[in-house]
DNA sequence: ATATACATACCGACTGGTCGGTATGTATTT
DNA sequence: AAATACATACCGACCAGTCGGTATGTATAT
């Protein structure tokens, strides 16, 4: 039976981390910032986290679960359909997440040099990728798409998904992204169609 | 005029500024390690640049233009000819930076928070756009493209880039990325080809 | 040629401050 | 009363940047 006050207070750090992580980095939002900002003391920061790579694991966590859930559904009639439908998500994806995005940079960065990071970045992400090689197997399965190989047609599509984020992270203003989006997806629906 | 030796020094503290910045990221390398890989006193260090993101920026530069330089040299006979020959990049970027390939993401992640670096990063980026929104004009005027935004297309093309690339950088032994690259480019031909 | 004067390159101890984490105490809940 | 939740005070490590001083080169004057 886990006590109310108790999930708010942890429900509040993990809040004040987000904010802080997108605003000044991992390294540079000291955990007393953070504290600060969920109005809270260090000592209840340590109670509820055992490390401080232990609340950026945990917020990491929590978002690719939710991505995950996105992506589900959304299934349309065909699976070109389904794939240009998806890129609608990104707007959304945006707004909810607005200025926590640089978090995301983050998260790659410190993947690239620490094994659990990496290991909770890349396993979710590899699953994307089934589960796009999957949508295209149905694809040429139902006749929409011509023979490719569905490995590798998945990771272009992947590979397109992250450019997109990316740029819209570090440039939102230089474009429509919703716009490159759909178009770009178009435009490789029209490469892979039959 | 200059002396030798400092430009040796200058040289020796740059390459294990790359090093230690990939291996550790830009706020765990301490000017200290930095100087120790280097061999060199921390006066040195200050010697030559005025502050830790001096050395960044420095570091930031001299790489954007060594792309840039190898864009200009690989036209081909035809514009979709160009773009899948330009994945040949690909394996001889990552062969000469290898280890270093973090050092981008730290760019971005940087550039995400940081004014200068920001600039430093987006300027030469835009540029790289508009360089191949260029070649996709000269595409629709040679008519092997079809009519279509030059800028737009041009943006799905850098997208791709930027996401095989740092897809690259995090899980380099999922795929045979070379071929990924160039199955890709194929693809997003595929789509604008006329 | 060689001594003097100056400039550049470099050294390493030190400083003021920050940070992650801990130890120990008090309040609140059961 | 016992456990859980939180607060405060503190520790040792570390870090970017400074500074007084030295070594090495170069230009000029004799």
């Amino acid at each position: 039976m886990p006590q109310q006050r108790s999930e708010e207070t942890r429900a509040n750090i993990l809040d004040a981390a987000v904010r802080r992580f997108a605003i000044a980095g991992y390294d540079a939002a000291s955990v007393d910032d953070i504290c600060a900002e969920a109005g809270v003391s260090k000592g209840a920061f340590y109670h509820h986290f055992p490390t401080k790579q232990a609340i950026f694991l945990a917020l990491l966590d929590g978002w690719l679960k939710t991505v995950d859930a996105g992506l589900e559904a959304l299934r349309q009639p065909t699976v070109p359909e389904t794939f240009v439908h998806m890129t609608q998500l990104l707007p959304s994806i945006f707004a909810v997440a607005d200025d926590r995005l640089p978090m995301f940079l983050e998260f790659w960065t410190r993947a690239s040099r620490d094994e659990k990071v990496w290991a909770a970045t890349i396993a979710p992400y590899r699953h994307y990728r089934e589960h796009f090689a999957n949508l295209i197997r149905d694809g040429i399965a139902e006749g929409s798409l011509k023979e490719a190989d569905p490995e590798s047609a998945a990771q272009v599509i992947l590979s397109l998904a992250v450019g997109l984020f990316l740029q819209g992270v570090l440039d939102p203003t230089s474009a429509d992204w919703q716009k490159v989006a759909e178009q770009s997806m178009q435009v490789l629906m029209n490469g892979l169609a039959k």
